[in-house]
DNA sequence: CACAAGAATTAAACGATGTTTAAATTTAAA
DNA sequence: TTTAAATTTAAACATCGTTTAATTCTTGTG
């Protein structure tokens, strides 16, 4: 495929082939945010491009492969915030992560929004990197509530294997309802921050349990 | 419009289209059960009712009518269920509400995934019925709770207004995940009732808590 | 420098689908 | 039986994703 050899050497035409499809995809990730990727229509992106529809065809792809491209940029992303969330006290890994979310999806929150809604319809998150962000995702959580039982927070009378699964759900249904529109990004720290420290509270031994708590205090008062 | 005077008399007329609606909406269940309400087609349903594309039109309406007709008769049944779930002790009522809805889907376990996937695409579910039927279902959550905490069960220590809807966002992400097909209906019940009882777990009282724990044991060891 | 080969781009069309229009048919009442 | 209204029908319309075949352009070569 042409495709594939884009800037492999710095010919005018590699290097304008790679210029139109930059243009390509950054016309569409905002055409996503404006109205969704179900109403993004080919045509009207080659007009936003400056181009023609087959072109697109051919150094793109069709609607699967944009957001297929789309996606996979955005769970690079999604991996590199997760990996910087591994610190201690364990509540404070839960909670950076969710703020770090909240403050990346902040960055241009109608594309991120319409782009999340897309990915979880399609099933691209599930396919994504090989083996799925899902079961990828899924394991901090469990690592984190193993390394507070070893810590005497947790009782470890849940299995990190069961309480994992939970928080990160948490997690997914605060993000999917930000995502629909049920409530914008501060509702979505909340959402998800209360449901995590829940989780956490029902396994937690009485002095973490009451520092779980006063969080949620915090966080549902005001 | 001639549609909602349907049967109001018993001519052959209105006899014959109220069948035929009956008829149309019947195969539109099957279809969506087959592939999706996606790809569910309108010259594909007019051929397997016997008719012709405008007479479902002019009977029942668009794909967006098709799915509303659809959607609101589940939430009918949907309704009916919760109310039947009202019961104690506590964590039988959100028990038996689970059960009583595997059960139900289990009676036409494709359509209903496929229901379910289109209804939370497009957004039909929180316009049904006048003020959506997630302000209404998260009510009962709430008032459990409630009881709960008048039963000394729950310490009242987290309110029922922030647990209450952690609860129904254990058995919605479940039944998301579900009708996705990341496990069946047993694996809806589990996850659905872990969730809950982990949820119920966070601010039990510690005999009430043992409780929880053994069920929470005898749902995942198995 | 001119030219031939190959690749990228374009205009146009194809096939599918939701929806609507206008004519034909059927029904209920006078 | 006839007439007026309503239903059903065949056909077309509009839009969209996608593909085909011809055109244009770039690159390497004689």
């Amino acid at each position: 495929m042409a495709v594939e050899t884009l800037g492999s050497r710095e010919s005018t035409r590699s290097k304008n082939m790679a210029k139109r499809r930059e243009t390509i995809l950054r016309e569409a990730r905002s055409l996503i945010a404006d109205e969704g990727f179900e109403a993004l229509k080919i045509r009207d992106l080659a007009a936003r491009a400056g181009l023609t529809v087959p072109t697109i065809y051919n150094l793109v792809g069709g609607k699967n492969e944009i957001l297929a491209v789309i996606i996979e940029e955005m769970v690079v992303q999604l991996r590199a915030l997760q990996d910087a969330a591994r610190i201690d006290p364990v509540e404070e890994s839960f909670a950076k992560l969710i703020e770090d979310l909240a403050d990346h999806f902040a960055t241009d929150e109608a594309f991120y929004r319409a782009a999340f809604i897309a990915g979880d319809r399609s099933g691209l998150f599930e396919q994504s990197s090989g083996e799925g962000i899902f079961a990828h995702f899924v394991q901090q959580p469990i690592e984190t509530c193993t390394r507070a039982v070893e810590a005497g927070l947790l009782r470890g009378q849940i299995a990190p294997e069961v309480l994992g699964p939970q928080i990160y759900g948490c997690y997914r249904l605060a993000r999917q309802d930000w995502a629909n529109g049920y409530f914008d990004l501060n509702g979505f720290r909340k959402q998800a921050l209360v449901g995590v420290f829940l989780c956490l509270a029902s396994d937690a031994k009485p002095a973490f349990r009451e520092r779980l708590m006063s969080k949620i205090a915090g966080l549902t008062s005001g």
